[in-house]
DNA sequence: GCGGTAGTTCGACTTTATTCGTACCGAGGT
DNA sequence: ACCTCGGTACGAATAAAGTCGAACTACCGC
């Protein structure tokens, strides 16, 4: 999961009138062994699979999850996500909203985000 | 990617006159994040596309693969994937021969298998 | 019985990931 | 000026994975 951080380049889709996306693999670099030890996480699985489920508009902040972790661990998470490639985060003034990168990753790797779609945690009563 | 080894069962299809499986977790309890930690690997996902491309009628032991490590390296992950669920392992004599779990992780999780079996490894040279 | 083969288990070591506290930044409100 | 909000960066502690040598098992052929 180690990146080689020269090659984290910006989106490949231009951005319109948006903030600039944060460092990111092209699509093109996306490596499968990457994404899955990215998803391999279930408070990774989580936010991806909240992402794909409840994409009203707009991309999210990461208080918007509600996850009951300190921020440090949250921005760590966010992360990985994002030098997998999963994700992608935008600046937005003071906010960093994320989005799933689908395009990319419906392109390069059919069929793994309805896994993650479809995923569902462990019951954590025995 | 720990388990709880009480659950590890042998294999819902009963072997006909095949040799016992070793333990795995039965269908149900496929985690997807165990399966994606599972396939995270370089090493391991040149094991799984292997069997997936070259199944000829039957399980491979694990020389089979020419895989340069040493032995010990080897039960370590072959281990691995048989905990998460992606292979099955009986013991033939004194072989030891693997398979993939197709049936089981087709139902489970549509469409991963596709993407291993279209994966490759990163060049080495840059 | 000896050596080869195919593989395990154990234990130690190294590497990598995770968790999270603390300190800090920058914009906006009052 | 100061506080709050949403977040980053650093760093240290801990946990988990990976790597591999060495010793061992069991079976087969000679």
């Amino acid at each position: 999961m180690s990146m080689t951080t020269s090659t984290m380049t910006g989106p490949d889709t231009p951005p319109a009138d948006l903030p600039p996306a944060l460092p990111e693999p092209a699509r093109e670099e996306l490596r499968l062994e990457a994404v899955l030890g990215a998803l391999s996480d279930p408070l990774r699985l989580t936010i991806v699979r909240k992402l794909l489920l409840e994409r009203e508009a707009y991309d999210h902040t990461c208080g918007w999850f509600e996850l009951d972790r300190p921020k440090s661990s949250l921005t760590h998470h966010f992360k990985a996500l994002r030098e997998a490639g999963v994700l992608r985060q935008r600046q937005y003034g003071l906010e960093r909203r994320s989005r799933v990168r689908t395009e990319d990753l419906d392109a390069r790797f059919p069929g793994l985000l309805d896994l993650v779609a479809a995923w569902e945690p462990a019951s954590s009563a025995g």
